[in-house]
DNA sequence: GTAGAATCGGAGAGATCCCTCCGGTTGCCG
DNA sequence: CGGCAACCGGAGGGATCTCTCCGATTCTAC
């Protein structure tokens, strides 16, 4: 969706093969280094000029975007999928275990979830909005049906999201397992104590 | 400890007096810029020429360790001091909401206790090493008391330390409170269950 | 095959950042 | 109050980063 060179001419063979290997170069980048990574290096890595790439990417900003908003996109599209689900409960729980253990692997994910570094998912955008909606909705769904705290807001759940992620992040970089994720699923239910 | 100018003579007046309020306004920067403010930066913030602030401090880095290191080392010394505390699941579960609540709000301190990007504190320095042995040595203490989950380990309790920092950063940035450390406190309680 | 358009490559402008160097200024001691 | 050691200030070197520009190269349509 959003193909927004549509009436332009299609890219020529070339061309289009070195964007493909630009947006994968950068992934790998992205998610080993995080979003400190410098165009230039990317470029290196990718083995073509600045140019090139900046052909392709008018912005630094504008690459990072093309590799990243696509996985953001699609954590807010799971959650609207879940959002008539059976289970509210399940489908909450289900839904944070799923982005903190995806995201957890790739530096830059994290980074953008937890700081407001990226333009394009800061507060105020179209999509940290819809993001944050969805999780509203996945949440309120759960309280009511019970299965997590009527006190907890959707800023916290965020919150404790990017908590999540700090710390599996760092647990996975050494090997361990830390299950942040359960502990905080754990306290975020419903305690009948 | 470590007064290391100690055959030198004694600093000038005014140098003694710039030396100060380069440490304090230093201070407030890291506190909430966190570690990527510039020393060129802390120098204008601070009235003077870097050439000055250059004769305090040999680098960057120094300048960020005599402002930083000196909170963690008082977190150790607080750990040290509850080791011999009489209940044992009390003191490391107060260290460690102590430790959450005080670096919460300075952002360069989280960074730092975060990621590895201060040489003074990564792996194999020995106030890494004092840190993670005072936090190992309150954890084993409060697991034979039976207060604490006994397959925790020291680098799981420092990764769980990172979330709650994170969490509890973020949550009083937007002016909520989250209360990230009580559940992960809660989770780190042996269960009866 | 060839003309012409699209694409590539990388030098370099402009902005920071860390740090050095040294002339001008200031505080301290007798 | 005079002399000098200590200190201040900021210009600028060297590095790095984002982004631009244009000659050289490559692809494609005919």
């Amino acid at each position: 969706m959003g193909d927004d060179h549509s009436t332009a001419r299609p890219l020529r063979a070339d061309a289009r093969r070195n964007r493909e290997r630009v947006l994968q170069i950068a992934q790998e980048a992205l998610a080993s280094d995080g979003l400190t990574i410098s165009f230039d290096e990317i470029a290196r890595r990718a083995g073509f000029g600045v140019g090139t790439v900046y052909r392709h990417f008018p912005t630094r900003e504008a690459l990072f975007e093309a590799v990243l908003l696509g996985r953001m996109e699609r954590f807010v599209a799971d959650a609207r999928a879940l959002a008539t689900a059976e289970d509210p409960g399940r489908a909450f729980f289900g839904w944070f275990r799923t982005v903190v253990e995806q995201a957890s692997v790739n530096q830059a994910l994290c980074e953008m979830l937890e700081g407001g570094t990226v333009p394009a998912f800061r507060r105020g955008t179209t999509l940290e909005a819809d993001f944050a909606a969805a999780l509203g909705r996945l949440l309120q769904r759960a309280q009511r049906a019970g299965a997590v705290r009527g006190d907890l807001r959707t800023e916290d759940v965020q919150d404790l999201l990017r908590g999540c992620l700090t710390a599996e992040r760092r647990a996975r970089a050494r090997g361990g397992k830390v299950a942040m994720a359960e502990v905080v699923c754990d306290g975020m239910r419903s305690h009948p104590r």
